[in-house]
DNA sequence: TATGAATGAGCCTTCATTCAT
DNA sequence: GATGAATGAAGGCTCATTCAT
């Protein structure tokens, strides 16, 4: 009834794509055939060397488009959060999001966009450098607005950020745990933010104390001396 | 056309072991082939199943080879450190020492040993649990002590730490920056156990938490000192 | 370099039809190889792969064509045949007559279409069935009719009839001797049906069953006359 | 306590023949290895090698002892059987006893040995030409003798024999079927001997009066004569 | 004579890529 | 532009046979 859409031209491509999506995602790389990929896409499989010079353009082609939505959907969101926390947990949860939306995607991404000896300085690693300067900022930002510690390390920062992230997800996802987004972002920003050490007593009994007996210790350094404890009620 | 000269079995095999491993770390799993190893190992493809009844098994005894040396290589150093973040800073030195020594082992177990939808329950998994138990371990310990909060998820704070450090060891080893284990892996547990916030999330009480953690540094130069238990009833 | 042009896909089935045909006279299962029969067919291996899934299935198109046209031969042909004896020397002097157009193909059947374990239930199986019918339902309607011993056991006589045959030609084709298959069909079918004794087995009224026989004979060079039926009182 | 016999010599080529024969009959030929065949006969490989020039000299070597041993057995019991009725059954009889023995050594026999080009003339076809000669001289004997129809063809007798028998093996044995060979021999040769065909009626109703009629049709062949119906209530 | 590690040709199968139609 | 048959190199794996020990 409306009018049709323009079609005639890169219809064709955008399904050749969504075909490989769905193939990249069930099978590696090296495993994914390009016959299957025509299958899924009503095509044969010289048509998608019409639009592709191989399969690995087809598989960049494919985490380009990835990206380029992710990165489209994260920043009008992204840009009216102000805090630095609220930015973090607002990120974290995208993040894993993605693990909703296509449980496998961190997967390749992670086994084939990198796995290459020529991923730094390719068209990918651009796209994945734009991704996580989301953090990057943030954290800059935040030492800057002096809601970080002047001390930490930016890249060290972003990396725990993704890293422990994607290794939860690796060891979380899939096998029957809670996947709430938004819960486990919180957790795990307070988890960085606050730090894992043990809180100083709630109550009167003083940290200086256990501070005081341990640095006397210390300054008798030569003979090895006992200890007494310190937080009883923690636990 | 003349086969070389016998040799001793063991030493073939190490031949085939060592050549694979330098194979297996260039290539991932589905890529490295078996002819490519016997080529570098110096003998035929055939040579090579006298000694391990496939691609796979040949892989799966090489990761074990590697965990073996590793745990047993932690085991007696780990068993003499008493407190948690002197425990944290050994682990991951050590696990950062890996990339060091080898700078693609890492990338290899993440990527191979847990594709596989066989992976659960195989003899790697458990090897890598075996050696993940070392971290698991010490927060759950550290907890008890209440060296650390009581509430850390500690499978979420394993997770970061493994996941974080490779991350870490993806973007930066190999690219000219630094790589002091020491130094990094004392960097990396004080950003874990003191948190990235500037202030204490909130409260008045604010700078005992970062003094606490450098004392702690101090008493990690020592010899570890004796100890009177603290928690008696914890596990 | 180049491929061969562009054919009809019929045509190069067929090629490679020809081919294995050829190649699996020669050598048994096991032995033949994809390889000989690509050569023969004028393609890369490959190619055969692009018109059959496996060897297995390559083989089993082969056998089913065999059988396809062998009984689409022998069906009409068969209809129209009255008596017990004429059915049967037909049915011979066409099992002969294969011996003739391809004197390897009876081993072929015989040595792989049996030799697995997959073998009953299997689609070879139901065409080899298929085409045995056509004896054992002569045998039993002969019985039925009275023109064959009550007490002939059905199964038994067909195996004699195929096994007895397929000896004969082991032992007889290429070896110089004579192949006329009529000839012997009736050479046959007297044997079966006169027995080899010769006398009647006991008793005195002797002559007559050769009498019969070369009557039968008789009749069979007429189109099927009328007949009366000889024994009420059998089965 | 007894004198060891001699021992030394020959005792590993007999282990051999035995691991061999027991792998022969469990796989073809192609799929029997010598590793197999060395494992069970409790040796290397090599050692194999050492007592046969190669694998098809030892399943010929197999083969000779196989009939060696069957002919020792059949020679001095048939030695003194009489009738040739009753030497057909014996043959048959211990030909079917084979199979009860070893079910897989006919099929063996077929598949392998006859199924190169090399056969006729080879030291196997000699052994099998001097076991079959058993039935050969039997009914040539009996021929001699009046026991068996002059016109009767030996080979093509013989033929049928083997040929049927085996047949029946084939499509019977392991397929939960009786398996007397005493019981089925007599059957067989009943079917041989005796003839197919419907035998007289025992009573008085005239066998003439059908080949009366039947002649009579035939002399008048020219005019194909109207038939009336005859066995109405057959199937 | 026995050993068994090493060989190397061969097997079946897959698949990215090309190109005549 | 689309097609899909053909290619051919490569893959994992097997195994009869050899030969230095």
């Amino acid at each position: 009834m409306t009018s049709l859409p323009k079609r005639r031209k890169s219809v064709r491509r955008a399904e050749i794509l969504a075909a490989a999506r769905a193939v990249f995602l069930e099978h590696p790389y090296e495993q994914a055939s390009i016959t299957q990929i025509a299958d899924r896409a009503g095509c044969v499989v010289g048509t998608i060397y019409g639009y592709f010079e191989n399969k690995r353009e087809l598989f960049d082609a494919l985490l380009a488009t990835f990206y380029d939505e992710l990165i489209a959907d994260i920043e009008p969101r992204f840009a009216v959060i102000e805090g630095t926390a609220d930015r973090l947990r607002f990120l974290m949860a995208r993040h894993l999001q993605i693990t909703v939306d296509d449980p496998s995607w961190l997967k390749v991404l992670d086994r084939e966009a990198r796995g290459g000896e020529s991923y730094f300085g390719s068209k990918l690693h651009q796209l994945n450098r734009r991704y996580a300067q989301f953090v990057t900022r943030t954290i800059a930002d935040g030492i800057a607005r002096g809601e970080l510690r002047a001390d930490l390390d930016p890249q060290m920062a972003r990396d725990f950020l993704f890293g422990g992230l994607e290794h939860w997800v690796r060891n979380t996802v899939g096998r029957g745990r809670r996947n709430d987004a938004t819960a486990v972002a919180r957790e795990m920003v307070r988890l960085l933010l606050d730090g894992w050490a043990a809180a100083p007593a709630k109550g009167a009994a003083a940290p200086w104390q256990g501070l005081e007996a341990r640095i006397a210790k210390l300054e008798g350094r030569l003979k090895p001396a006992a200890r007494t404890r310190e937080t009883e009620e923690s636990k």
